[in-house]
DNA sequence: GTCTATAAGACGATAGAC
DNA sequence: GTCTATCGTCTTATAGAC
C-alpha cells in the first residue's frame, strides 16, 4: 500500500531498501529490556525474549547475535536520551548541583522508558561482567569525572563518589530491592533530605 | 582415635550419634558460600559447589534439599556472629551512632568470614526472591528498625533508611561493582567524611 | 525475514546401590 | 555417608528450508 519499490519515482528515495516488516526488531528490542528488567541477565532467556515478542528465538540470533549482545543493544540505547538532561545537570551553577543530581535520579528511575534499561543494568551488573561494565561506564565515566571535575578540592573524586554512592544506594532500596518505607516514601520529602547530602559532598567542608 | 562409641563409657555420652565424616558438610556450606559469593544464585549451580567441595552433587541434595535451602544454611548462619558486633553499635550513645554504624560496616565487609556471606546476598538478592527477604530482614527489619526506634522525629524512619542507603551505595560501589577510586581509597578518609553525613541523617536538622 | 529442526550440553532433582 | 546412573527439562546457538 504505502510500499514504494525503488525506481518507481515514489517518496522515500533515500531510504535503505532492508527491513521490510515494520516493527518486528523493535518488539524484540522491547521484550529484551522488559525481560532484561524483570529477571536479570543470568535468569532471562533468549526463548523468554522471543515468546513475549512473539517471534522465534532464531530470529533474535539472526538480528543481533549472542545474547550478550542482545543485552547490549536492548540497554545501552536505551539511556542515550538521558544524556541530554545530564548534560543539563552538568552546565547548572556549582552550589545548585546537590539538588539537581538527586532531581535527575528520580526523573530517570520514576520515567519507565528509562526505568527499564537501568534495572536491566542493575540486575545484571552484579553477576555480570558485561552489564558491570556498562555500569562503570554510566556512572563513573559520564557522570562521576565530569563533575568531579568542577570541583576544586585534593578528593574530589571521592567526594563525587561518595555523593554517587548515597543515589545510588536509595535507587537500590526503593526500586530494586523495595524497602519499606523508602519504596513508597514521596519523592519531595526524600529530596529535601537528600539534596543537602549530596551537595554536602560535592562541595562541604 | 578420638572416637568413643556409644555406651563404652567414653567422653561424648551427649552427642548425637549422627554425621561420621568430619567435616564434610562444612566443607559443602564452605565451598557454597563461595560460589553463591563470586558468582550469585542464579549462575551458581549445584554442581559447581559440589565440585569445589570435592563431593558428589548428590551428597549436596542430599544434606540440605533444593538449591535454595543449600542457599540458607549457607548464608544465613554465618552472619550470626556479626549480631553481636551490631548490638554493640546500637547500645551506644545516639550521637555516635554516625561513627559506630560506618565503622560496622567496614568491618563486616573487610573480614573475609562476613564478606563472602554478604557478597552472596548483594549479588543474589537482586533476582531471587529468597535473598531479597534476607537482605531486608537484615538491613530493615534487624537494623534500621531498632535504631529508628530510637530517634526522637516524626520521620525516624526516613532518616534511619537513608543513612543505611548512603552505607548500602557504598559498599555495592566499592564491593561489589568495583568502582574507582572508591574500591581502593583508604577506610579511615572515607570514615571521615561519611560519618559525619550518616550521624545527620540520623539526629541532624 | 522468518521459521523448523537439531546439535550439544548444563541444569535440578531423585532412586537406589553399596 | 557417599556415590552412580538417570530422568526430564531447560539452555545457547547454528544450519538450512521457505
Amino acid at each position: 500500500m504505502t510500499d514504494t519499490a525503488p525506481g518507481t519515482g515514489g517518496r522515500r528515495r533515500g531510504r535503505p531498501p532492508r527491513t521490510e516488516s515494520a516493527g518486528t526488531r523493535e518488539r524484540i528490542l522491547d521484550a529484551a529490556r522488559e525481560e532484561f528488567a524483570e529477571r536479570g541477565y543470568e535468569k532471562t532467556s533468549v526463548r523468554g525474549i522471543a515468546k513475549a515478542a512473539g517471534v522465534d528465538s532464531a530470529l533474535v540470533h539472526h538480528y543481533f547475535g549472542t545474547k550478550e549482545q542482545v543485552f547490549e543493544a536492548a540497554v545501552e540505547v536505551a539511556l542515550v536520551p538521558a544524556l541530554k538532561v545530564r548534560d543539563a545537570v552538568l552546565e547548572a551553577p556549582l552550589d545548585d548541583v546537590g539538588e539537581r543530581m538527586t532531581r535527575f535520579l528520580f526523573g530517570l528511575w520514576e520515567n519507565p522508558a528509562t526505568r527499564k534499561p537501568l534495572l536491566a543494568i542493575v540486575r545484571s551488573a552484579v553477576t555480570n561482567e558485561a552489564a558491570a561494565t556498562v555500569f562503570r561506564r554510566l556512572v563513573a565515566s559520564q557522570l562521576l569525572r565530569r563533575i568531579a571535575g568542577e570541583i576544586d578540592a585534593p578528593d574530589a573524586e571521592l567526594r563525587a563518589e561518595l555523593a554517587a554512592a548515597q543515589l545510588v544506594g536509595i535507587a537500590m532500596m526503593r526500586y530494586v530491592i523495595k524497602i519499606e518505607p523508602i519504596a513508597s516514601a514521596d519523592i519531595e520529602r526524600i529530596v529535601e533530605r537528600v539534596a543537602p547530602v549530596v551537595q554536602g559532598h560535592l562541595t562541604g567542608p
